[in-house]
Formats: C-alpha cells, sequence, structure tokens
RNA sequence: GCGCCCGUAGUUCAGGGGAUAGAACGUCGGCUUGCGGAGCCGAAGGUCGCAGGUUCGAUUCCUGCCGGGCGUACCA
C-alpha cells in the first residue's frame, strides 16, 4: 500500500514540476495523517517555491484513487489512508515477501572454541546468529546454520598442558583429573596454561612444542587428550545449544579447514600473498586495511588461512549460496575485512556474498554475580541464572521454558547490533518494561481474549479513532520487519513490537471488547495484533507460547 | 601513532537531515466494583560530549578536538 502511495507521490510531483525525485513514506504524528512525506522541501528550492505552496501543487495533481487523502500542513503532506485501504492493509499485515524463496543462505555463529569456555559473549552471538537465521527464513530464505570452531591452535597447546603437566601427560588420569577442575574443567585447565606461558619461558616452548604435535598428531598420548577435551568440550556445547533451541545443519572445525587454506595461499604467493620475514603475508595498507600474516614463519596457517578455506568448504558442502553471513564480535571486524579483501582475489564469487557482522561486547550489569571475581562468566552460568530467576518469579507458570528463553532471546537482541550491551537479569525477566516476557504476556493476553469470546473476527471498513490509530500500529510490523531483514537490524522488530503492545495495552484500556456492539472487527484488531507478535517474535525465533 | 566503532534523561537504551528529541527502569501524583491491573493517564528529569562547517533546516552529514571501546605481523 505504502508503495503505491509513493508512486502516486512521485508521479504528482513529476506531472507538476517535471522533477524526477525519491522519497520515503514516514509514519506522521496522528494529528496529522496516517504517513508524511517531506518531497516538498526537497524541490522547492529547485522550482522556485515556498515548501507550502509546492506541497498544494502537489497535492492538486496526486491521484490515491481510493487508498486515501492528502493535505498539507507547513510543506509536509500528510497522508490519511482511507478505511477500506486500512481494512485491507490489516488483512494482510502478517505477510512478509518471500523473497528468499528457492535460495540459500548460511549463517554462521556460535564460533565457540573447545578447550576454553563458552562465555556470555559466546552466547550473546549464538542467539544473534539463531536469530538472524530467522529473520532470513521468515523472508523465505532456506538457511543453513553453521559453526566453525578452533580444535588446533595455540589455545589448545594451552589447555593440554594444563591438564597435562596435572596428570603426566597420563590420557588413563584425565577423567580424574577433569574432577579436580572444579565445576569447569574447561576453563580451569586453560587458565593454568595461559598461566604458564605467560609466566615461564620454559613452559611456553613446551607449548609451542605440544603445538606442532597437535598439528602433525604424531604423539599417541597427546593425540589422546586432546580426543578427550574436544569430546568434553562439544557435549558441553550441544548441551548449551539444545538448551536455547538453537539447531545447527553442520559443524565445522579449523583442523579440517587448515590444509585447504594452506594449499590457496600456496598457491597464490607472489600473486595475492607475499613472502616477509619467513612469513606469508597479505599487504592490506593499498586498501585502507592492515597486513596480516596467513602462515607463520614456524609454516604454520593462521586463523586467516583456516577462513579462506572455510569459505572453500562452505562452497562446496553448499554451493550458490545467495548470501553467507559471519557473526562474531565486532573486534574481528578489521580482520575480517582483511580476510575477504584477499578473498576477493581468490573466489570473487564467494567474496561478494559473505558479509560479516559484528555485535559489542556483552557485560552483566553489578549484582550477585560479580561475585566471582575474576572469573569470566560461563554461558551456562547466565542461563542458569536466568532460568532460577524466571522459577521464582513466575512459580506457576505452565510457560517457564519458553519464558526464560524469550527472556535471554529478547533482552540480547533488541538493542542495535554493534554497541556494548548491559544485560540486567532483572530486568530481562520483568514483566515491566521492554523485555521478551512482557511482549509474550501481551500475546497471551490478546489470546486470551479470543478465545474468551464467542463470536468470530469479523473485518469492517469503518473504523473509530482508536481502532483505527492501533490498525496503522499494526500495519507497521512489514516496514519494521523489511528494515530489520534488509540491514540485518533485529532489533527493529523487537522495538516495534513493545511500541505496538503499548499501543495496544492503551487501546484495551478504553475499549471493552467482549459485549461491545464492535466485538467483531475489535476482535479482527486482536486477532491481527497477536498474530503479528507472534510473527514477529518467530522471525527472531522467539517462542510465543499461548498462556503463560 | 594510525584505523574502525561509540558518546542522547539519574540508569539502560531507541531515533539518525524536517513538525514539540522518544521509550523503559527509577522517582512523584492520579485512575481501577469489567474482557489477564503483570495495566492505563500524568509530572519531574536533556545545551543529544565540545567547537566550527555544509544546509531553508543539524541531535542526525563533514572537519577538528575531548572522552571511551576495539583493532593494528606470526593468538582466535
Amino acid at each position: 500500500m505504502t508503495d503505491k502511495i509513493i508512486e502516486a507521490v512521485l508521479k504528482a510531483v513529476d506531472d507538476s514540476f517535471g522533477v524526477k525525485t525519491q522519497i520515503s513514506l514516514v509514519k506522521a504524528d496522528p494529528k496529522f495523517g496516517d504517513y508524511a512525506t517531506n518531497v516538498a522541501f526537497q524541490v522547492a528550492k529547485d522550482i522556485g517555491k515556498s515548501p507550502p505552496e509546492t506541497a498544494e501543487a502537489v497535492i492538486a495533481k496526486l491521484d490515491l484513487g481510493d487508498a486515501g487523502s492528502a493535505e498539507q500542513k507547513g510543506g509536509f503532506i500528510n497522508i490519511k489512508l482511507s478505511d477500506s485501504a486500512l481494512a485491507s492493509e490489516l488483512n494482510q499485515a502478517t505477510l512478509l515477501p518471500k523473497i528468499g524463496e528457492h535460495k540459500l543462505a548460511l549463517v554462521e555463529f556460535g564460533d565457540a572454541n573447545p578447550f576454553k569456555d563458552m562465555h556470555i559473549g559466546h552466547l550473546y552471538n549464538t542467539i544473534v546468529g539463531d536469530g538472524i537465521s530467522g529473520l532470513f527464513e521468515a523472508y523465505g530464505f532456506s538457511v543453513k546454520r553453521l559453526s566453525y570452531h578452533g580444535d588446533v591452535g595455540l589455545h589448545v597447546a594451552k589447555w593440554i598442558y594444563g591438564v597435562g603437566s596435572e596428570i603426566d601427560f597420563d590420557p588413563t588420569k584425565f577423567t580424574e583429573a577433569l574432577s579436580s577442575g572444579g565445576d569447569d574443567p574447561l576453563g580451569y585447565f586453560y587458565a593454568r596454561g595461559e598461566k604458564a606461558y605467560t609466566e615461564s619461558d620454559e613452559a611456553a616452548s613446551k607449548i609451542k612444542e605440544i603445538n606442532k604435535h597437535i598439528y602433525a598428531q604424531d604423539d599417541p598420548k597427546i593425540n589422546e587428550i586432546y580426543r578427550l577435551g574436544k569430546e568434553t568440550s562439544f557435549e558441553q556445547f550441544d548441551k548449551i545449544f539444545a538448551l536455547l533451541g538453537v539447531h545447527y545443519n553442520k559443524r565445522y572445525l579449523e583442523s579440517e579447514t587448515a590444509s585447504i587454506g594452506k594449499k590457496l595461499v600456496e598457491e597464490n604467493i607472489g600473486k595475492v600473498f607475499e613472502k616477509s620475514q619467513g612469513a606469508v603475508i597479505y599487504e592490506g595498507e593499498a586498501e585502507g586495511l592492515h597486513t596480516r600474516v596467513f602462515i607463520t614463519s614456524n609454516d604454520l596457517p593462521t586463523y586467516e588461512t583456516k577462513d579462506l578455506g572455510f569459505a572453500v568448504a562452505k562452497d562446496k558442502d553448499y554451493p550458490n549460496a545467495q548470501k553467507s553471513i559471519i557473526i562474531t564480535a565486532n573486534e574481528q571486524s578489521d580482520y575480517f575485512a582483511v580476510m575477504l579483501a584477499a578473498l576477493s582475489k581468490i573466489k570473487p564469487n564467494l567474496a561478494k556474498v559473505t558479509v560479516h557482522l559484528g555485535h559489542g561486547f556483552l557485560s552483566l550489569k553489578a549484582g550477585k554475580m560479580s561475585s566471582r571475581e575474576g572469573n569470566v562468566y560461563t554461558a551456562q552460568t547466565l542461563i542458569d541464572e536466568v532460568k532460577k530467576a524466571v522459577e521464582t518469579l513466575y512459580p506457576d507458570s505452565p510457560a517457564k521454558h519458553d519464558i526464560y528463553i524469550s527472556a535471554l532471546r529478547y533482552e540480547l537482541m533488541k538493542h542495535k547490533l554493534g554497541s556494548d550491551i548491559v544485560f540486567d537479569i532483572n530486568e530481562s525477566i520483568s514483566l515491566e518494561g521492554n523485555s521478551g516476557p512482557y511482549i509474550l504476556y501481551a500475546h497471551a493476553r490478546a489470546r486470551s481474549i479470543l478465545k474468551k469470546s464467542d463470536k468470530q473476527p469479523s473485518p469492517q471498513n469503518k473504523f473509530e479513532p482508536a481502532e483505527r490509530r492501533l490498525a496503522i500500529a499494526i500495519c507497521g510490523f512489514r516496514q519494521a520487519a523489511d528494515e530489520a531483514f534488509e540491514g540485518l537490524k533485529p532489533h527493529t522488530i523487537c522495538n516495534y513490537l513493545f511500541g505496538l503492545a503499548g499501543e495496544f495495552n492503551s487501546f484495551y484500556e478504553t475499549n471493552r471488547v467482549i459485549g461491545d456492539d464492535r466485538e467483531e472487527i475489535r476482535l479482527k484488531l486482536i486477532s491481527a495484533y497477536a498474530e503479528i507478535l507472534k510473527t514477529g517474535l518467530g522471525a527472531l525465533n522467539i517462542p510465543a507460547p499461548e498462556k503463560m
């Protein structure tokens, strides 16, 4: 509908002044109209008239058909949708264009490294990734959720050193050693190795030696400890993914992509890469980037090389993806710019569809959780805390699971990606304010009203002012969703839903539904409202139970 | 040093050339014998970091500065 209006306005501008331009339609202050455009300001100067005169002239030529009417105020052209146009809009308010039909999108996220903790940053990353995946699915894409893990590299050697020095590198003592690492053996032994690495040269060289054995796989004891540690790690990761309801299509490992990438880099030395000080590097300065090492002077591939191999591996498994999104913390943004620059010279078609999406740093609001000083909070700890808080606040709810999942997911997606965010557990589970449970409650309440009535929702071509206001708000979904999808900004959906719920509560406060003369049309509004809440939450993979 | 991101109410955050800069939390004051009050209405609270520039119009774009985060050759 808005497309048709924009078209009509542009035609009127062209007819009046022979000017071709571009405009957007914004939601107007309700006292002025439903939508507004400032096109008169844009063209007024060129045609030598004041904005109000220009707007009047445009309106004189404007043919909106039965879509609505327009009037000028202070240079703005305010458009009011006709009731019939609004009614038909309302009927298709939940529909999103299936522009991804028969198209494939790859989304990579949740790349926690085995042998290390899955901390709250990984949790954030995982939820954002699954949300972006859901958004693409809502627009009809077939989405493959992929994870990628650094199962080789110095951090692994540090961990093996940490545990190995305790059990004298005897794999049979591994299980016993795990229990001595407390409730978080992975983090515990990694921290030990890390400490030794920085504090002792002897340990550092031993760790580097272990690292070589890991790549070469030529030491049976190290191989076995490695296998056990990796198994333990992924068991933990899978437990968390299952808790969150995240379903991956495929897990990739750096140990698999390393050789593919290394071959690719070696083939392109002198073309894309240069040798320097014994290492193989990519010089990005000419493109405004920086230089990065792809193969070390010890002849080991770095993360960048493995990522090149990963791009190829993904393409082999899922050829012709229209979009490949990589989601990481934004500390890796510059890194990805270099990696993608190198990729664009080797596999331009792959680089073209690849987008890196960076998110900010997640911290927790100071509270009881900060008692574990010096520790990074693990994903599991935060999940447990939120779950526990939900059980206390909603002891009788039949939907506790959905509530705590929604609390987590909503809280992490309601902020614009890229900025650092502070997670407040109490706020995340509260029914007051901009929270997941608030939206869930709004949805459950609407469903309950619909269930209670014995009449059927029925559209009508005439709205009372309060009804049309709600209807307009409901029809805003499409725009919010498009913005979220096109700009990879899930938070626009959260903010929209929160605003919509506020509109509804305000409406519901003074407009009786059941038993009113206008029950059918109001039920229609409520049903559309409930569907929008469910669809919007669903697009971000947030559950919306019927009761809570 | 250089590069990228960020500075909006007491706090957490939206907005991102255009009509009076918004919301939530917190504070204060009202409403409620009704469909889920877990709500609604209202008040107080802002030099949109500072200074220039572009523009009919700048919180928004540009430049500089101040403050913060991240990155910046062999970690990921």
